[in-house]
This record gives structure tokens, C-alpha cells and sequence, in this order.
RNA sequence: GGGUCGGUGCCCGAGUGGUUAAUGGGGGCGGACUGUAAAUCCGCUGGCUCUGCCUACGUUGGUUCAAAUCCAACCCGGCCCA
């Protein structure tokens, strides 16, 4: 067999961490022999990506995988998207050093129609992160399909694929093990749950992060136990959020949001650590790494511009850059830049001043107005943190009277915290 | 079910009757510096329109002028035994 046919599309290729079975078991089980037979047949690959609705908020770190289905969608293959609103109610133990809350069934649904809203459900293809038009493209599945009616000799049957040993060997599990933090029962079902997926929507491939690898191998036990040809995985990489080092995740705070307006975006993609900047280019970004300039800081703004356009389109992301340099420039002691700092930021996000009770002053002003806490404010403020339009606030009780005199301008905490103050 | 150890602020972890919003570290935030970065240095790190008031040490009650600290019951976890 000739070795192009191990080859696979450059589309494909990027940014994958692993791909199994591994290519060299044989032509004949890798994943460009598929895709060739696939395409002698006139049959679409179904690629597999399952999401446990957990959360209301989808983040780069997801995108990675979507940006991935996307590609196939668009190499004409079906995204069998699969919303885990029966596995959610579980909680996937990966990565989890502790069991997860379970959620109620009503909570689960209102955050899988918020998913499937941010990935692009009517909005315009060019911006979306799923091809949600073209037919055949795209197939949204709930496991509670499958799932919810799951009888107990089922169950039994699913359980006796797998063994306490294997089970065992899953790194999360053994560190809880070994590290004396409780594993419910109930826990070691979600492995062999989200491998039945794979059954039930007859996958060819399944994209998963690169710590899903045990659950989407089992997907190719249980595909095998039932008769059916076992998937491929494909695992992408770990995004690490915006400190550089550990996972983009919520719960760490280090995530840019789907839903970011696009200065938020931009401003904190510019300052990724310099660490992660390659991995953002090749994960988030189609941009041709070889070409970029080598200077690490121009590097760093083309890929927060090329991630906030694909979300927000060229123009915004260019005005967001802009913005976002305006902003940042600092007033000299005589406020010789306030210009800069109140005129140029056209996506400074407002702030309702009708909130406020006057007079008010300084401390409680921040708080009314939504920035942060009346107590954080007063530590911000003693520390020299907080400025009006450029102006170092430097007493906690300055007094603002009325709503007049800060109409229109700029409250800022921090390098990144803006707000202007309107009526 | 029995024995035993343990449950402290975002996390880890001191504290074992009284200057305790609670030592220390991590993380986070702010300041200086810088490339809006990293490293480094400094400050802050429960809430409240705050010279004071409120809420906090698994839960609920109790003892005491006074409890995270003592007592009881309960809940949750680890380990050993069944």
C-alpha cells in the first residue's frame, strides 16, 4: 500500500495531538484509508463530538474542537453534535479531583439551548462556529435519547464490558483513589455511557480533548462489543487559558468567552503569555504560522486579531484593536492624554449611572455602578487602582453630587476594567 | 454496621476558650517596571454609602461574661475491620 495514502489533509492535520489507531498499525485501519473508502461510497464520515451541558458558557477553550467538526463539516462530512443532557446529570470525573454536583434536568436544558446559541443556532455561517444550514452537515443529538430508557439488564450488560481494574487505570480515578478523595459508583458509569454514544450514533470518529482519551477508547470497546466498526479518536490539545499554564476553564478564571464583546476579546488575547501564543495560533486561527513576523508582541497581536474577527468580523476586531491601545495609554500626571483615554474608546462598555444614589461618593460609586464591590473599591482606590477619565482618584469619601458631573466620562479600574458612566 | 482520624476563608494549611475577619503559602487583584508580557519589587485580598455595623471556621443545639477552639446530636469524607 503506498504511503501516500497514510497522508492526511492539512485541514485535518493541524493542531491534533493524537490520533488512534495510530497509522501505522496498517493502511487499512487508518484514518486516511477511511476517509478514501468514504469517499469512493459517496458517504459522509460521522464525527462524533459529545458537549455535557454543565455550564451557560462556552469559551475558546471548547472552540478548539468545534473549530476541528467545523473543518470536517466543511470538507463535507456530518458533525453528529451530541448534547450530554443525561450524562450532564452524572458529571464526567475527567480532570475532576472531586465528584461533580448533579444537575436537574430543567437547568441542563436551559444551558444546552444557551450552547447551542452560542455556536452559531441562526446566526450568519461565515460567523458561526458550526455549519448549522447546509443539510447533512450537521446532526444535534441528546443522549437521554438513548439513555433515560436504558433498562437495568442493559445497564448490567454495559457495566460487564469493562472491568474495576480498567477502570482503576484512568488517571483521575487513581488519584482520587490513591489520594483519598471519595469515586462514587455511580462515576464509573460515565465512561461506558459516553462510549455507548458512540454506538448509538454510529460514529466514525470521535474529537475529544486529550485528557477524554479513556472515555473515547472505550467508545471503541463498546462499538466493537457491538458489532460495529470501532471509531477513530481524535484528541486536540488542552488549551491553556490565559495565564499560560493551566486549562482554559471557567472555574480557574482564565477564559475568554464566546459571548466576549470583541475589545473584551481583544484586550485579553493580546496579552496571552508568550508561552501559549503559538499553541492559540495553531488552535484558533487558520493563519499561516510562517508567515507571521517573528517578533513575539506582533505575533501576539495578529492572533488576538485574527480570534476576535472570526467571532466579531474584520471591522470590529480592527476597531477593538485600536480601542484597546487607546485605552491603555496613560494620562501624564497633568492628564495630557485623557483624550486618548475618553474619546477613543468607542466600545468602552457603558454603565448605568441610574443606579446611583447621590451624592455619592467615590468607594460606593464603583460599586453602584457595577465594577466591584464597595470594599474591594475602597482598597482599589487607597491602593492608586481606580482613575475618572484618566484621573488618579486618590480619596476613598470624594463626593460626586450629581449625576451631571460624571455623565460621559470613563471610570477605570485596573489596566482593563472600563466603564462609561451615561444616564 | 463497628473502630479510628478528619471537615477552617478561592485553594492548601496553622490555630485548640479571650487584642481573631482569624498566622503562613498558593492563587487573584492593584501599583512600579515592561512589550498592555515574563521576571522582580511593593500593597491589598469577607460584606456593607464604613469613624461604625453585619456575616464567617461541616450542620443544629448547649456550656460560658466570652467558642473556630469545650459538650451533644446530626451530616459528609479517609483509613482499618465486617
Amino acid at each position: 500500500m503506498a504511503q501516500a495514502a497514510w497522508n492526511l489533509p492539512t485541514w485535518l492535520e493541524r493542531g491534533v495531538a493524537d490520533l488512534f489507531p495510530a497509522a501505522e498499525l496498517g493502511a487499512d485501519q487508518s484514518l486516511a484509508a477511511r476517509l478514501a473508502e468514504v469517499q469512493a461510497s459517496g458517504r459522509p464520515l460521522r464525527v462524533k463530538l459529545g458537549i455535557d451541558p454543565t455550564g451557560s458558557d462556552i469559551h475558546l477553550g471548547h472552540s478548539i474542537l468545534f473549530r476541528k467538526l467545523r473543518a470536517f463539516q466543511d470538507a463535507g462530512h456530518t458533525a453528529v453534535l451530541i448534547i450530554g443532557d443525561f450524562t450532564a446529570r452524572i458529571g464526567d470525573p475527567t480532570g475532576k479531583s472531586a465528584t461533580r454536583v448533579q444537575l436537574s434536568a430543567a437547568q441542563v436544558e436551559a444551558n444546552a439551548e444557551t450552547y447551542l446559541l452560542q455556536l452559531g443556532l441562526g446566526q450568519d455561517p461565515e460567523r458561526a462556529l458550526l455549519d448549522f444550514q447546509t443539510p447533512g452537515r450537521l446532526e444535534v443529538r441528546r443522549n437521554g435519547e438513548w439513555l433515560a430508557g436504558m433498562n437495568l439488564p442493559e445497564v448490567i450488560e454495559l457495566l460487564g464490558i469493562s472491568t474495576v481494574g480498567q477502570m482503576l487505570a484512568k488517571e483521575d480515578f487513581a488519584n482520587r483513589y490513591g489520594g483519598c478523595t471519595p469515586i462514587s459508583l455511580h462515576e464509573f458509569l460515565y465512561p461506558l455511557l459516553q462510549g455507548y454514544d458512540s454506538v448509538a450514533v454510529q460514529a466514525d470518529v470521535e474529537l475529544g480533548g486529550t485528557d477524554q482519551k479513556f472515555n473515547v477508547a472505550m467508545g471503541r470497546d463498546l462499538q466493537r462489543h457491538f458489532s460495529q466498526r470501532p471509531q477513530f479518536g481524535m484528541l486536540l490539545p488542552i488549551l491553556p487559558g490565559l495565564d499560560g499554564v493551566q486549562k482554559m476553564s471557567k472555574s480557574l478564571g482564565n477564559t475568554v468567552g464566546l459571548a466576549d464583546d470583541a475589545l473584551t476579546m481583544y484586550s485579553k488575547l493580546e496579552k496571552v503569555p508568550d508561552a501559549a501564543v503559538e499553541e492559540y495560533l495553531t488552535l484558533l486561527t487558520d493563519l499561516d504560522l510562517a508567515a507571521l513576523p517573528s517578533n513575539p508582541r506582533q505575533r501576539q497581536k495578529a492572533m488576538a486579531l485574527a480570534v476576535t474577527a472570526s467571532r466579531h468580523g474584520e471591522s470590529a476586531a480592527l476597531q477593538a484593536q485600536s480601542d484597546a491601545a487607546d485605552l491603555v495609554l496613560r494620562p501624564d500626571a497633568d492628564g495630557a492624554n485623557s483624550d486618548a483615554v475618553t474619546g477613543g474608546g468607542a466600545s468602552v462598555p457603558d454603565a448605568c449611572l441610574a443606579a446611583v444614589n447621590f451624592p455619592a461618593k467615590a468607594f460606593y460609586l464603583l460599586s453602584a455602578v457595577g465594577i466591584c464591590t464597595s470594599s474591594e473599591a475602597r482598597r482599589q482606590i487607597q491602593n492608586g487602582g481606580v482613575r475618572l477619565d484618566g484621573q488618579k482618584l486618590t480619596d476613598v469619601n470624594q463626593l460626586f453630587s450629581d449625576a451631571s458631573e460624571l455623565e460621559g466620562k470613563v471610570l477605570q479600574l485596573g489596566k482593563k476594567t472600563f466603564r462609561r458612566l451615561v444616564n
